[in-house]
DNA sequence: TTTTATTACTTTTGTTTTACAAGCAAAAAT
DNA sequence: ATTTTTGCTTGTAAAACAAAAGTAATAAAA
């Protein structure tokens, strides 16, 4: 598993995981919309097709950022859930969404105002660490 | 200029901008290499095709992520230059740069460590202020 | 000074890969 | 038996890719 990476920088390699239309969006529904399972992921707003999702989720799992666990009385829902690596991305997106908020209305009038950018701005160390540990807490919750 | 928006989430619409596998290596190259022609870029390591480049150089002159000049006494070489809302991705692209550090040389060993890491760590926001900044005496420089 | 060569992009061409939508199918749950 | 959930298949469209050709500015040589 040493492979399919384009050069030895280090941000090149993190754009050959991350780096496209929809790998971020999924961690994303994850991370901040609470999304578990691959019908949740399907019927998001960016309306995936389930042949995209089910590769990228594959792929996800490969690499250790989900895992991809069963309800104790359910042989048959996936519960993927962001391992400690997948968590460790929080910063890149909340940075994400500092910068589309800054920069992208003026291209797309439409787009939502988040109520916590303010949140964000005042503390944004603070913020990551909330929302992994809300992140944890319902996934926690989701396991008993 | 108010389409091509998957959704109105802030950040799906930040991927539908930076969310591919050449956008954000192009800003790195900008930031961190001092790449400023094409030329440059082309001969990276990341080995960008020419067609590919050139589009990519055009949307985010249209999205003014970049700006296209020119030196005085030459008509021929465009100098590509990273406008405010370029540098605004430096968050991000640091942010990359630390997950990266942390997660990928398991599956990627001859990733090259980036000896700044450690400054990074000890002062986030203090070194994203510095690459800002001399990013923009240099810019100053190859103007005058 | 005209010709020739080089540089810095840009575009074209043909091929391969990936994305996408719609529909299908298996297993499990109800 | 029917519905739900997951994920596969198929055909089509879009994008990536490599190689090559085109264009205009500059430099170098005859």
């Amino acid at each position: 598993m040493n492979n399919n990476f384009r050069c030895n920088c280090p941000i090149t390699s993190a754009l050959d995981i991350v780096g496209d239309k929809w790998t971020l969006v999924i961690i994303k529904q994850m991370l901040l919309e609470g999304k578990k399972t691959f019908k949740g992921f399907s019927e998001s707003d960016e309306a995936i097709a389930s042949n995209i999702l089910s590769s990228r989720l594959k792929m996800l799992e490969e690499l250790k950022i989900i895992t991809r666990e069963k309800l104790p009385h359910n042989k048959k829902t996936n519960i993927y859930v962001l391992t400690e690596k997948g968590l460790g991305l929080t910063p890149t997106i909340i940075e994400l969404t500092l910068w589309s908020d800054l920069n992208i209305r003026e291209h797309h009038s439409s787009i939502i105002s988040d109520n916590r950018i303010e949140m964000i701005k005042k503390n944004k160390e603070e913020f990551i660490k909330m929302i992994v540990e809300v992140y944890k807490q319902k996934t926690d919750y989701n396991k008993t």
